[in-house]
DNA sequence: AGTGCGTGGGGAAACGGTTTCCCTTGATGT
DNA sequence: ACATCAAGGGAAACCGTTTCCCCACGCACT
């Protein structure tokens, strides 16, 4: 005897025969069929009430083929950025009564293809949220997971709605800003290696080294968190540079704190940018110029390219650019004389 | 025809023809049954492998009644708080199998009753995270979702696990402190007024008033934000009170820029208290002193609360109180001479 | 009045699995 | 050689819903 009938919840049968029709009619006035005549669909109607009907979601899903759910698949759910895409993306689809399911790789990205086919599996489609994986790996994934959308992540030879933050855009007007003020050594401390968003970071910086030869740049290993970047503050302050990029507005504040612990002022010494534009950015002494992503708007947008897929089978699906908006603030200012 | 057969995806009756077995052989294997022959099995095995089969799950939980899904209901998921149960609960359920489904309720309280009773019935189970709603209402709705798990809520007459941040214990163990260094005129810059764990941090402060008769406190309305905080600084400069207790960090935060920049040194003319301990509290200048809540504890927990339900049917469920952690940091001081 | 047609609702299949029941088959013992 | 038994696999029921198919009924028209 498959499933417990010990906690048997009320089903279609039992509306059913209450009101004296076959389950197919209750089926049918539950969802707004108008072919059944009023004074049966009233009947229904109330012996649902009194019973307390609701259909089940998971026999309906069967029966439907989609579950009203998406998945999605972060690397990890403590890294800002990714609540907050879930949390535009959560409130976009709940608009449209779908529910979110999260899977968090906790960084495995080994694990990222289990958990996307795994999630695809129970959903109606799936978010991937800058996966960790290779390349080849991510265009062999995809097409399996059909209504997928890519976040900080494109795919090559399979069409997939990507959305992508310019990293490397930003970063180079974050340095075109510095150079403005008169900064010609800049260092810029690095996030995670494996990141693809600090590779995007560099390719940007490659872009301006190119752009603006006469300006020295130097590269620094950091991190991604407010230790790393405290714990980068000799080596910021005994490289020579003047400006300095850093890769992300925690690691940013976290030297800025080793910074001032030294006696060093920022930006009167240093000039210092962050990336992100976190809520508390707007708020440290000095507050951080810092490149603003739209990340809740990410999610929202998420969403709506996800549910092109589910509702049109049209794949027209072109990658959206996100270039951030460069915040300028208290944490750079003109070079020292 | 119920569902697409468009896309027709490989099911239990493929590999089963392929392996020249019946469907329910296939599905003995799947699920590691030994009553199958070893051969049959790795034939079995084998079909599986190369027509990709993964059992699909919708039809597994129709059949065996469970989901491996819980359902998370919170207010509002752009609070840091609810951002990291969220993260505790997942990760924990995710080492047992389990997902979890997001229902954010967008603060308001008419909804939850819904969204907890759709995610109970999508799911094994349901957290339910600071509900707004009545206490006659969460009364009647909890024994309709039996695996239940509540945070920061209690019920009177159904026993439910719950777990519960003493926010009253943590502010009266801040403002002793603040007693302890000389000050006997504190304000209590309040939070938003329905929330529940504002209501405790009052209550604890009526013990604490009880015990300390000589102590001066006052209330001076805030909120949850950093601009609340910021905007609040006029009042606290002016009322008199030598130490704050800021209802939590985010509004301690935005005070403590308001009075640098009225001029006010924290801690020597004001000493300051924030709530939560979140990540950037330790990193203000001056460090915050404040009430460490182990948010992601709380999530871990839930879900071991939740898999016991869900395991035994012994639902032996007492309240778990969490006593904060007092931090103390450079934000409080000796009263000024 | 008989036939044609439209409509409303019941029966049954389908969705994709799991599990019980029962029968077959092979082995063992006498 | 026959009876008994255990093991293993197939058929079918079941989970809860939607939808297709078809029948019965009523109405209008010839």
């Amino acid at each position: 005897m498959p499933g417990r009938r010990n906690t048997r919840r009320v089903g279609i049968a039992d509306v059913a025969s209450m009101a004296g029709v076959s389950h197919a009619t209750v089926s049918r006035v539950m969802n707004g069929n108008t072919t059944v005549d009023a004074d049966i669909a009233a009947r229904v109607r109330a012996a649902a009430l009194e019973l307390k009907y609701k259909p089940n979601p998971v026999g309906r899903s069967l029966a439907l083929g989609k579950t009203d759910t998406i998945g999605i698949v972060v690397p990890d759910l403590s890294n800002p950025t990714f609540q907050a895409i879930l949390r535009g993306l959560s409130i976009a689809a709940a608009r449209d009564g779908y529910r979110v399911l999260i899977a968090d790789s906790s960084e495995v990205s080994s694990e990222e293809a289990i958990l996307a086919g795994e999630a695809r599996r129970r959903c109606d489609g799936v978010v991937l949220c800058a996966p960790r994986m290779s390349d080849a790996e991510l265009e062999e994934l995809a097409p399996t997971l059909y209504p997928l959308v890519l976040i900080n992540r494109t795919t090559e030879s399979v069409p997939t709605p990507s959305l992508v933050v310019d990293y490397g855009q930003g970063i180079q007007e974050l340095a075109a800003h510095l150079v403005e003020l008169g900064h010609r050594k800049l260092a810029y401390l690095t996030g995670p290696d494996r990141s693809a968003s600090n590779v995007q970071r560099l390719r940007g910086l490659e872009k301006f080294t190119a752009e603006f030869p006469n300006v020295e740049l130097q590269f620094i290993p950091g991190g991604n968190t407010f230790d790393a970047g405290f714990e980068s503050s000799d080596a910021v302050a005994s490289c020579g540079a003047t400006g300095i990029l850093v890769f992300n507005d925690v690691a940013a504040m976290g030297l800025l704190s080793g910074l001032s612990q030294r006696g060093i002022r920022v930006p009167e010494d240093l000039s210092l940018t962050g990336f992100d534009d976190m809520p508390f950015a707007r708020y440290t002494m000095p507050p951080l110029t810092t490149a603003a992503v739209p990340i809740s708007d990410l999610g929202d947008l998420a969403w709506r390219r996800m549910r092109e897929q589910i509702q049109t089978k049209d794949a027209a699906s072109p990658t959206n650019y996100f270039p951030p908006r460069i915040e300028l603030r208290g944490s750079t200012g003109p070079v020292k004389a």
